[in-house]
DNA sequence: GTTAAAGTTGATATTTTTTATCCACATTAA
DNA sequence: TTAATGTGGATAAAAAATATCAACTTTAAC
């Protein structure tokens, strides 16, 4: 029932980017220094934020990663979702998976709400309110 | 970010307590083949809810489990809670654990209301809601 | 009293997930 | 041309979750 640290890594990497002008480019090395986050590991997340659209990828010298879109438009709940998939909180409440007990489970349809309650909360504030409050 | 499956054993496993007569015992081993759970790890899990509170057990022959109070009392949030500990969403949000960077760190307040409306959720209904639906 | 049915407890093994490391490669600005 | 950087895949290490085993205690039933 937690976040995995690779996302926390993800939400302070996307502090870092956020706190910078917008389009500026910041590497994967420096990120992983000022945050202490192993470099390959952080490599691996940029890349998973990358594929989910949130950060563009710029390689060669002076490379490195920015914002793919303002931090108006960016919420915790995407950030978590570039790295862990699709927010469940149970298997049942998988986007593509159709339980076969679902018609009469009782339980699914609170934990459904509890599911939508959470990303309801996660998607409230942009990352462009969480770097002004810093 | 989702519930054990030792969670839903034991979700499963109350579910069944509580569709019976009120202080009616049923033994784990026939809990565990009505409900297709490991016998050994759900005796565990039995023993958890036990020490939540949830359930009492009786040993000895004819012995078994039952709810510790009224199913009215009892929501999925105490039975998780029972099972992973309180609930935390993130480990700085743990009670007891305070974070050194609580101060300045801007996403704890998210997390955090995140984490009580998914609460919120979890004890709107109780076990004996669940089981008139089912 | 004996016995068999049950919960208690702790050790250990297995499996799965998460986290970390390593390295060969592709791209690109200087 | 070269050094900095992201890409991608393999692998390892660590941690957590799940499962199994076995010796023990309690207790109702006989
Ligand atoms: S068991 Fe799948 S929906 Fe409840
Ligand atoms: S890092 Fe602990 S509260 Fe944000």
């Amino acid at each position: 029932m937690q976040l995995t640290r690779q996302s926390e890594y993800a939400i302070r990497t996307m502090l870092e980017l956020a706190a910078l002008p917008y389009g500026e480019l910041l590497s994967s090395k420096v990120i992983s220094q000022r945050q202490d986050i192993p470099e390959d590991f952080l490599k691996k997340t940029v890349h998973l934020l990358s594929l989910g659209g949130l950060v563009s990828t710029q390689r060669g010298t002076q490379g490195g990663v920015r914002l793919a879109k303002a931090a108006e438009q960016i919420t915790l709940a995407h950030i978590v979702a570039a790295i862990e998939g699709p927010i469940a909180i149970n298997p049942c409440l998988a986007p593509g998976y159709f339980c076969p007990n679902q018609v009469t489970c009782p339980v699914s349809p609170i934990l459904a709400r509890a599911q939508a309650a959470l990303l309801a909360e996660l998607n409230k504030q942009t990352l462009a309110d969480l770097v002004k409050q810093a």
